[in-house]
DNA sequence: ACTGAAGTTCCATAATGTGGAACTCCCCCG
DNA sequence: CGGGGGAGTTCCACATTATGGAACTTCAGT
């Protein structure tokens, strides 16, 4: 019993706490830590703190820079990017501005987030009728164009219980629903019209990520009178080409 | 040896190891993880499966929501909101461009990162002259608005060594930033005239994250001809009260 | 009220994790 | 240019821990 502050903690539990105290202080470190910070201030032994850290590297939790130094590796990296949403954003902000001046129309993109759509980024209407502000705005998964690109794409699953019908037009047959996202996978593109809000209809399509899965949707959205089926199908198009190229820019696979 | 997929590990690390795959399996779920999917999920028996994710819930890694379901704990959230950002861009936008409109100066959001200060977002000022593009700039500690408020609430830590006199006005005696810094918690807001460079004055109040720790700060910027020491009174206590704002929309406790 | 499932705690025992020593590699200084 | 010293890795005898089945509590559903 040599490492930092090392009081009793419950039973069966010393090597767990070390390679955590150690995860804790590199995932909190400012800057990435060399092997000498972390074992000098852990107070673990050099062979101790080097193979719980190798063990951390090994699940993906860390990983080493050049210089051989730790910080938080993919699978936090990944979540990071999931939650925080920021530097996708920052690097989406092109393409929504291309696509709002393509259609005119208001360009969100979301993220699926516990059991819901989360807005993250927008870009106007040019239209003086449009979406208002939707950025942090959540949407139910079943009745947004965002919402069903995310369970199309299985980066999303339904809550259990009644799905909520927000207007006539909303789909809350589980059954029926589950037809739609196969012409959504097949398509490469969803739309939702007024199932969400009397006068709305959306078109959005996935956003991949390094390791291919669908980790955003990009999304257009105005008023019926202005986007009518045939401008969702040409919308819808326009979209799923610039989702890609967003998706080969954040590496997705071909 | 009845975990999922054990094969033989290096020696010595079955428990990291087990106890890395559960932290893996919450993090990258799409929603939080009931006790029995963790358990059934990774082979383990019930009782090295509650040890283990308690252990890993001590160190703040995991934590468990009102239902008991594990999701990743503050340590990984606060990790989130550092390194991820955009997020935040999104949200304060419509805080930065309200304090835009009311002072008619640059204002931006930053986040600790790496000893330093990140500018995230940025919106500029309606005089021509202003702040140039400072979104992606680092800039120190000591010797900014921004970083002092960083210093003021822990968000960061001076780097060792010797602090750089970028101006004449830079404060490079620790002693007395650190006599500075007890005036901004009291203020609420901090301030830097012409530290970081000749004619250039900010001001910077602190944006709390849901746990109320300092995650971000805005900022007022421009030249000292207009910021008089007055003005940046004026525009310290605007700061605060849009920032207070802010950090209630991110769940900050009152 | 009863049943069964989710989740927690106990503890005898088997198996692992430890950490000092030895080692490699490489940078820096004289 | 050579040697010293520090960073980091690997080995393995042995002390200590982690295991997991059993027993338990809690609570939702019937």
């Amino acid at each position: 019993m040599s490492g930092e502050n090392e009081t009793r903690n419950p039973a069966g539990t010393q090597a767990v706490d070390r390679a955590a105290r150690l995860l804790v202080r590199v995932v909190e470190a400012d800057a990435p830590q060399p092997f000498t910070a972390l074992h000098t201030g852990s107070g673990l032994p050099k062979s101790t703190a080097s193979r719980l850290l190798s063990a951390l590297e090994r699940h993906g939790l860390l990983q080493r820079d050049h210089e051989g130094a730790f910080l938080p590796g993919p699978v936090l990296a990944r979540h990071a990017a999931r939650s925080g949403g920021a530097g996708l954003a920052a690097t989406a902000r092109p393409y929504l501005e291309r696509i709002g001046e393509k259609t005119g129309e208001t360009v969100n993109l979301a993220v699926p987030s516990g059991g819901a759509v989360e807005q993250i980024a927008q870009v106007d209407s040019s239209y003086l009728l449009g979406a208002t502000d939707w950025v942090g705005l959540r949407v139910p998964l079943h009745c947004s164009a965002l919402g069903k690109v995310f369970l199309a794409h299985g980066a999303a699953e339904l809550p259990r219980g009644p799905l909520e019908r927000r207007t006539p037009r909303t789909v809350t047959d589980r059954g029926e629903l589950g037809g739609e996202l196969a012409g959504i996978r097949r398509r490469g593109y969803g739309a939702a019209r007024e199932e969400l809000e009397p006068g709305l209809v959306a078109v959005a399509a996935p956003v991949r990520g390094g390791d291919g899965t669908v980790v955003a949707a990009l999304s257009v959205s105005g008023p019926s009178v202005r986007l009518t089926p045939e401008r969702v199908t040409e919308i819808g198009e326009l979209l799923a080409g610039e989702a890609a190229a967003l998706s080969e820019v954040l590496g997705a696979p071909r």
